[in-house]
DNA sequence: TGTACCGTTCTGTTTTTTGCAACGCTCGTC
DNA sequence: GACGAGCGTTGCAAAAAACAGAACGGTACA
């Protein structure tokens, strides 16, 4: 649904996203001539040009920045509202829109959103599964409704909803010796080739800064910036892994490969947080599918926030 | 500035308004038939009609209030972002608006308003001064950024920004007997006919709740709903009336009127706040003047929140 | 120096919006 | 109980806005 009314905004969106009338005009279904005038129109209503017109394109000018977060926020506005009326008629319907990091897309969402939509069926889920780069974009060009991200960067538009302490674990095969001890240490893993997530995976930050402040020296056999390519690699061999603890299968044994959390004083930690942008209306949906996120999380680990 | 493309919006707005299509249609000044097409259309769009029809007019439905708040909350949000557009182009110009009790009326807001504007030339305010009942309705209706209210009673859909503790005082001639004196009890004031403000003004609830648990009876010879009135009726003969600190000349003695801080030891005390609606992101200007407001505040009595 | 891509303008066409007159309806009143 | 005033609504033609397609002028890259 986006209401004949508000065209000129999804236009808007849509040149500044494709970066260019012809292309924009080209997923909009009309010709780049009428979308030009379109934006022609509407710079000249402000008084201000939106864009900055260049040979390969055009680009937002600062104006156009502040202009196109409100016509997102606008629409996705507009999409809550346009729920709520639904959920008057009867209808319980919805859709959440979620960016989360890789690990999370393992177990946890996809069980959490199968028990939540038995609970609430006609709710439907969009998951953007992406780096932590790429989640917090997301949120800022309202794409996504809640982020769930290891490790993000403090930023002044994003509002922390939620924080749950992570601790670090050690994957790997079912059959590995580490497998048979309850607790395992840093230096056990590394008596082991290890197979590391490259660097812009969360973990990899915390692998980072304890090798910084240690002697120990890692035998890093393969980086990759895929936990199923790690997960997949360690089945087979002596290798060693690393994934955050809510992403790892810990009690029980899926396709050969097991997790034991490691134990390790001082190690750093950082938090898995739920963020959302600041000063916005979550849908409903939204909303109770947090509550339902929480709960599962107190019922697993420390919840921070 | 209104931007064509927001038409439909406007239209929703002003028949909510009036209340009938054809009332409405005649301030949008076009004919009714265009207007009510354009209602249809909107409604067939939502597939929930808006607004109930009767033989008198046009009444909201739920999906209509629901849509109605968000019509207005884009509206104004637009508002917003082309202030900050102009804002960017150098224009430093803004609207202001203000809803506030009858107490603010007479002279913190005037005098906070034009030094503010010394300070901020081009920056222009609209105050509405009615009671706080219309306070809290103009907040709801995008129509006043910021609330300014004695005792006002506390609502969901608003968040308060500031509080000042306030103190009733008894206004009363310059040459009244009570204004020689430094302290004034109640008691003194209850030896005089009194001018009370009426129910709907907020210091009356604060007298309501002083006489209710006290054995003193007030000799009330005059009831008002405007301070003005009160004031310009104690000024020529020994009759005193109330008004809380941030309304009254206490320095210095006004066209023959002056005031006391009502010393009573367990008198209920009630704060003056400034409130808006929740989840609202104001205008730079309002922001701006908020801070004055609140500095202000706290150079003249004890600002709470 | 060509060529590919860009935003833009000009033309006429299509779609949307509008105004006007008329219709059906419900109220309050004479 | 008829009647007028007010209401929302509907057909139809006119006006306005949005549109597509071809052509123009420019910049970047090979």
């Amino acid at each position: 649904m986006s209401l004949q009314y508000l065209r000129v905004f999804a236009y808007i969106d849509e040149v500044a996203r494709s970066g260019s009338i012809r292309k924009a005009a080209e997923k909009l279904f009309i010709s780049a001539s009428a979308l030009d005038r379109r934006v022609q129109d509407l710079e000249a209503e402000l008084g201000t040009p939106l864009f900055e017109r260049h040979a390969r394109g055009m680009r937002l000018t600062a104006a156009g920045e502040l202009f196109l977060h409100h016509v997102r926020a606008q629409r996705a506005d507009f999409e809550r509202i346009h729920g709520e009326i639904e959920h008057l008629k009867g209808m319980r319907r919805g859709t959440v829109a979620i960016a989360a990091s890789q690990a999370l897309a393992f177990s946890v969402l996809p069980e959490l959103i199968d028990r939540f939509r038995r609970a609430n069926p006609g709710i439907t889920f969009k998951v953007l599964i992406c780096d932590r780069q790429a989640v917090v974009t997301a949120l800022r060009a309202f794409e996504a409704d809640l982020g769930l991200v290891y490790s993000v960067q403090p930023a002044s538009d994003l509002a922390v909803v939620m924080e749950v302490e992570q601790r670090l674990c050690a994957v790997m095969a079912a059959g590995h010796p580490l497998a048979a001890r309850d607790a395992v240490r840093m230096r056990d893993c590394l008596q082991y080739p290890l197979a590391m997530p490259d660097p812009n995976l969360g973990a990899r930050a915390l692998l980072e800064a304890f090798f910084a402040r240690s002697s120990l020296k890692p035998n890093v056999v393969l980086e990759s910036n895929s936990f199923e390519m790690l997960r997949n690699f360690v089945r087979t061999n002596d290798a060693v892994s690393f994934q955050i603890q809510v992403g790892t299968p810990l009690q029980y044994n899926q396709d050969g490969v097991t997790a034991r959390v490691i134990e390790e004083r001082a190690f750093p930690r950082q938090p898995l947080t739920v963020a959302q942008l600041k000063g916005r209306h979550l849908p409903q949906p939204a909303v109770r599918f947090l509550a339902a996120l929480r709960e599962e999380m107190q019922s697993r680990g420390t919840v921070v926030t």
